[in-house]
DNA sequence: TTGTAAGCGTTATCAA
DNA sequence: TTGATAACGCTTACAA
């Protein structure tokens, strides 16, 4: 039984180039248990490991061990920008703690998301990060049930049981209507993100909430739902509200995509921003500072969204008893040129 | 010995449900295999491993099995919208032939890199996709040396032995030099990217090529190198550039994120684009088309070039003696209003 | 300080 | 068609 010469070497390669017991080889090379390792044997043992180039199989070590040191993320669409500074804050968090983190992307769709988790799940991660959820998640649902832990993030599933940590979208669009009255926008319009999603019912409740509150015009016909947070649907959305003939002279868009659905609408019709309409958006994604007009939107702290949902999640596998709770941050309001007081 | 309760059910405890052997269990829930069961020990089997939500142990089927379908992906920073479509072009064709997908985001540090590629190894990926070569790259060589199957994407390192997937560089850029004399520029300056890593090399030095075959001005002033693909490191080279008092009328970034510091600078000193300059940028990364001004810009396809590096990847899994080839894609200018006529 | 041996959950080989 | 058994590479009581 030579050493395997062609694939990766393994822990019995080292062994057997260092002249000891796999069992001595594996206590030298794991620094918790080096020190029962005579000093001379331990350098010896490590220098055949590097010399060899050996990588621990870590499908031996978890199955071993049963800890996988990984969590998986859960992502809708990597290519919204609203997401790859989320990814950034998980990680800067997990790394740190030792943990790996398995990026998924669902598209979007149903089917691929549950594929994922399942790939996820046999891969024995830890736990889940999520930034999928839809207000009636049959799927969420029952991962959670069945203890799986888990974090929502920007997020949540109806039944509010599972620790979260989102924006403060309320606050956010309020600010964002209180800017537009404040310039003296008294019938303003909302093309909300689809409602089967807790970002997009809230946003819209808050709207609603806000006109009221102020006492603005609050017709129907003044909201407008996107079947999807795109700029293709933004602009369907522009588009239904433009030929609703509202009279308005603002407009809520849910996120910064359906802002820039609207900005691709005004260009077709000729129509001026912020002179005929102003906008807001939201969650200030990058480089809405360069567009024209320059977006006015709310920012939302995606790092530290991702930070802290990373924080909750090693807080839940630690404790995996812990009471679910949930954490909203602060978010505030970005003016730029796309809002101005309405046209004499 | 009682099933565990707590813990993920095993195999063991599907075959004890179903009441079979293991081996039974396994046979059955392996499509290859389950031809060889009877349709009704299968049937029992499945609906056990239904029941009780088994998922196989991947780290046990792969120490088994020594195949773990899984590659890994490497990228330098995921918040460049360059890299998102990258991602989604390689899953689109590795999910189909069954493979997942490892990303891991090196931050653009040697380091990380170093250690998380050492941890895709520890995992048995069965391959790499790298996007972030440099020219000069020990630790790939090394990796390409050891034998690792290995695609780099979008970049190369200097030795050309590895496969690799880019965009045209050189022919973009030309077309971007010849649509600027064409709108009568003479003095024609270029913001590189690193000249460590092959895109800004090759990009440099078809600048100086495309300048000198159309007899334009070809002084090194007219060139400033930028130290990373940033925004930030865009402006510095602006600002240098315009110390420099050159005279040029127009500038070709080494790509979109380099453009855009281009126009915080025209923000900052009150100059007009494309009136005083007109700029080009690289990549046709998302919205370019809503700034202000629209940014003309060499479009690169990186869903296909992400795409057509996972088919690479496979064919080298599939054949790993096959020689190194590198796929060169076309890329295309798109000419918006970021560029026109110098003053006269 | 080091070696022995068992076992993590799965699949492949062999036998029945 | 099914069952028994060994083995993948590693860690960890326990023994020496």
């Amino acid at each position: 039984m030579t050493p395997n010469p062609s694939s990766a070497p393994t822990l019995r390669d080292v062994a057997e180039a260092a002249g000891v017991h796999t069992a001595t080889a594996s206590r030298a090379l794991n620094p918790k248990t080096r020190q029962q390792i005579s000093a001379e044997t331990a350098r010896r043992v490590m220098r055949a490991a590097q010399a060899l180039g050996y990588q621990p199989n870590s499908a031996a070590r978890s199955l071993k061990t049963s800890r996988t040191s990984t969590v998986g993320l859960v992502i809708p669409d990597l290519t919204n920008p609203l997401f790859p500074p989320i990814v950034r804050g998980v990680e800067s968090v997990l790394e740190s703690s030792g943990y790996n983190v398995w990026i998924v992307n669902t598209d979007n769709d149903e089917e691929r998301e549950r594929a994922k988790i399942e790939s996820l799940r046999s891969r024995q991660v830890e736990g889940l990060i999520v930034a999928t959820a839809r207000l009636d998640h049959p799927l969420l649902q029952q991962l959670h049930e069945q203890g799986v832990t888990m974090v929502l993030i920007n997020r949540q599933v109806g039944d509010l049981r599972i620790p979260a940590v989102t924006g403060d979208d309320a606050t956010g669009v309020a600010a964002g209507v209180r800017h537009l009255a404040e310039l003296g926008h008294t019938r303003i319009a909302h093309l909300s993100g689809p409602l089967s999603t807790s970002t997009g019912l809230v946003r819209s409740q808050a709207f609603r909430h806000a006109v009221r509150d102020r006492g603005l015009a609050g017709d129907a016909a003044l909201v407008v739902e996107c079947a999807r947070w795109s700029e293709d649907d933004g602009a369907a959305a522009m588009r239904e509200l433009l030929e609703r003939d509202t009279g308005c002279t603002a407009v809520v868009a849910g996120n910064d995509l359906i802002a820039l659905g609207c900005y691709d609408v005004f260009a077709e019709r000729g129509l001026s921003c912020p002179d005929d309409l102003s906008v807001i958006g939201f969650n200030d994604m990058p480089f809405l500072d360069k567009l024209r007009p320059p977006l006015t939107t709310v920012a939302v702290p995606h790092h530290e969204l991702g930070a802290e949902a990373a924080r909750m999640l090693l807080d839940c596998i630690g404790e995996p008893e812990r009471p679910a709770r949930s954490l909203l941050l602060p978010v505030s309001l970005i003016v730029r040129g796309s809002t101005a007081p309405p046209r004499a």
